[in-house]
DNA sequence: GTCCAGGAAC
DNA sequence: GTTCCTGGAC
């Protein structure tokens, strides 16, 4: 790792690129208050800005403030969430503004202790809010920041690591200035977001250039280093699509810890399952159904590979006991659920196919 | 098509 | 340390 730079001379670089180049013009930056900035660093967590603009204005026209949100249904933030994923920032979404209800009076706290203790906001979300939002100086260390900083002092190491994740830490309050401090909260996220990109770096553009090792080195694409990769494992499943005379799907609501908590989603079975059996047993029809099984796909998460089978299976479940956490719902508008992104896909295709046989 | 980044909770 | 989801990169 190279030398640290004065902090003063940081600032003036990335200050003066912010005024001529910096983004100010986002959904979050106008009319401005801690409300809005914490609504939007949630959205902003392991999730891009162009695919945030759209929710953002969503939930702010129709929770305005933290108290309407308090008092919104869970199930109605679920379904305004659907498709951004993390689902469980949703629910920490909804539960931290209860907590700012019931112990703040409503108004967010703007220090970094007093943040962190609130759901879903760890280290450096509490940073981004105390500063952009209360003009109080605190060091952010989101990934654009970690880029930065790594290919600026070439360190080594995958930032998943504690250790490398300190020294990066180490070096954010290192920079993190006292004027402007909001200003430079952007800036840093500015540059990691269109100058210091992952893949792409546009050097010559970045005001650290002169500065930054990884660029002296001639490989600033080698930083942060790489997290060591382990096989993903594959599991495989049937997603049953039952279709009732009324040509209604049913879904269920899946628990509210693990994959896809709380989201209406088809019924599963393990792919050597006999699904003619899991409907007789489960009333739906008498004798072995109709079905059509449809190409099957994978669906990619962080730590495994989940290859789906959708099978699209035609019952009577004139006998079938229904329970409280499902329902049929109509494939071409499934209402206001909450949805898992393959569940989306599924009723679209299952909606064309009705529409072209009509 | 397949790979992989990304903060916080646990 | 592992778990969560999606979309952009390649």
């Amino acid at each position: 790792m190279s030398k640290l730079m004065d902090p003063k001379l940081f600032a003036k670089l990335v200050l003066a690129w912010y005024d001529e180049h910096g983004r100010k013009e986002l959904p979050w930056q106008q009319n401005i208050n801690p409300y809005r900035v914490w609504l939007s660093e949630i959205m902003l967590q392991q999730t891009q800005v162009a695919t945030v603009i759209p929710y953002f204005e969503t939930f702010t026209q129709k929770f305005p403030d933290v108290q309407s949100l308090a008092k919104a249904d869970i199930d109605e933030v679920l379904h305004l969430w659907t498709g951004l994923g993390y689902y469980a920032r949703a629910r920490n979404l909804h539960k931290c503004a209860q907590t700012v209800c019931e112990q703040h009076q409503g108004e967010f706290p703007g220090t970094v202790e007093e943040l962190e203790q609130l759901p879903g906001i760890g280290r450096s979300t509490a940073g981004a809010i105390s500063s952009i939002a209360f003009g109080r100086p605190a060091a952010i260390l989101d990934g654009n920041v970690k880029r930065v900083l790594a290919r600026l002092h070439a360190v080594d190491g995958w930032p998943g690591n504690s250790k490398v994740q300190q020294k990066l830490w180490e070096i954010a309050e290192h920079y993190t200035p006292t004027k402007r401090n909001p200003e430079y909260t952007q800036v840093m996220m500015d540059l990691g977001a269109t100058v210091c990109k992952r893949s792409k770096p546009i050097c010559t553009a970045c005001p650290l250039e002169d500065s930054c090792q990884a660029h002296g080195q001639g490989n600033p694409q080698d930083y942060p280093g790489k997290k060591p990769k382990k096989e993903k494992p594959v599991r495989s499943c049937q997603m049953l699509m039952l279709q009732n005379p009324a040509g209604e799907i049913l879904l269920q609501q899946r628990p509210s810890q693990g994959i896809w908590g709380g989201l209406w989603c088809l019924p599963e079975l393990e792919s050597e399952a006999d699904i003619s059996q899991h409907c007789i047993e489960h009333r739906f029809s008498k004798n072995a159904p109709a079905m059509e099984r449809w190409d099957s796909y994978r669906h990619t998460f962080s730590h495994y590979h989940l290859d789906i089978t959708p099978v699209l299976v035609q019952v009577n479940p004139g006998n079938h006991i229904g329970e409280a956490k499902q329902q049929w719902v109509n494939p071409a508008s499934p209402g206001e659920l909450g949805l898992a992104a393959p569940v989306v896909k599924l009723l679209q295709n299952v909606a064309e196919l009705q529409q072209k046989l009509l």
